[in-house]
DNA sequence: CCCATATATTGCAATATTACGATAGATATA
DNA sequence: TATATCTATCGTAATATTGCAATATATGGG
């Protein structure tokens, strides 16, 4: 139904899926990326530096504002975008506890 | 138009984007907790474990088996789940790459 | 105030995802 | 072989996502 049970599971489960959802698209990954890169939060040449229309960058950027990862300060006409700190570590520790919690090659099958 | 551009990103960034869009779901979340606690791969106990029905889990898990992240052995009638630590591995490595290049709270806006 | 520039929102069209009932296939056991 | 059990696939309904043109909004300069 496109549509997903997420009563069904718990707030751990649904949170680490909407993170990952968030970042779960090669746009998205390349926005991030830049932001990165240029330290300072570069704006709306993000549309230039990728290939993709300025609404479509927009949507991205509000998706992953949406989910926190990121934050948009209002800078005169620009809107300057940068990581958000609490969020990306936060993500990235949870993701490291998921990731570890299975161990090496000892495997059944 | 639910399509996405992937020939404007590097393959990187697609292979990234694919591997977090395949765990990016509550239930595969749920599904590989699952399967990492039971250090023995359990097989269609999930169906009952998670509330979905079976159609559901089996489609969950072909996506989690075609992006590599798991591997299933058939063992009679059942088949055996378990993490392919290779592909794991891999995307522990990338992700903790990912998280790193951002540094620090030292930000701008 | 008018205009240019930067960003957000709206409204689509095309496709993808999620979930499940029905059913098929495959294997063990009686 | 017949039957029960487990898993995969098909088909379908109900959303969700992606992308963009058109348009709205907001800010600074003249």
């Amino acid at each position: 139904m496109g549509v997903t049970k997420t009563e069904i599971f718990t707030s751990e489960q649904n949170r680490l899926a909407t993170m990952l959802k968030a970042m779960a698209h090669p746009a998205r990954i390349a926005i991030l990326e830049q932001i990165i890169k240029s330290n300072a939060c570069i704006c709306g040449d993000l549309a230039e530096e990728l290939g993709l229309a300025q609404p479509t960058i927009s949507q991205h950027l509000k998706e992953l504002k949406s989910a926190g990862l990121i934050q948009g300060t209002i800078d005169g006409v620009k809107v300057c975008y940068c990581i958000e700190p609490k969020a990306w570590e936060l993500l990235h520790k949870d993701l490291n506890a998921f990731f570890k919690a299975h161990q090496g090659p000892a495997d059944c099958c």
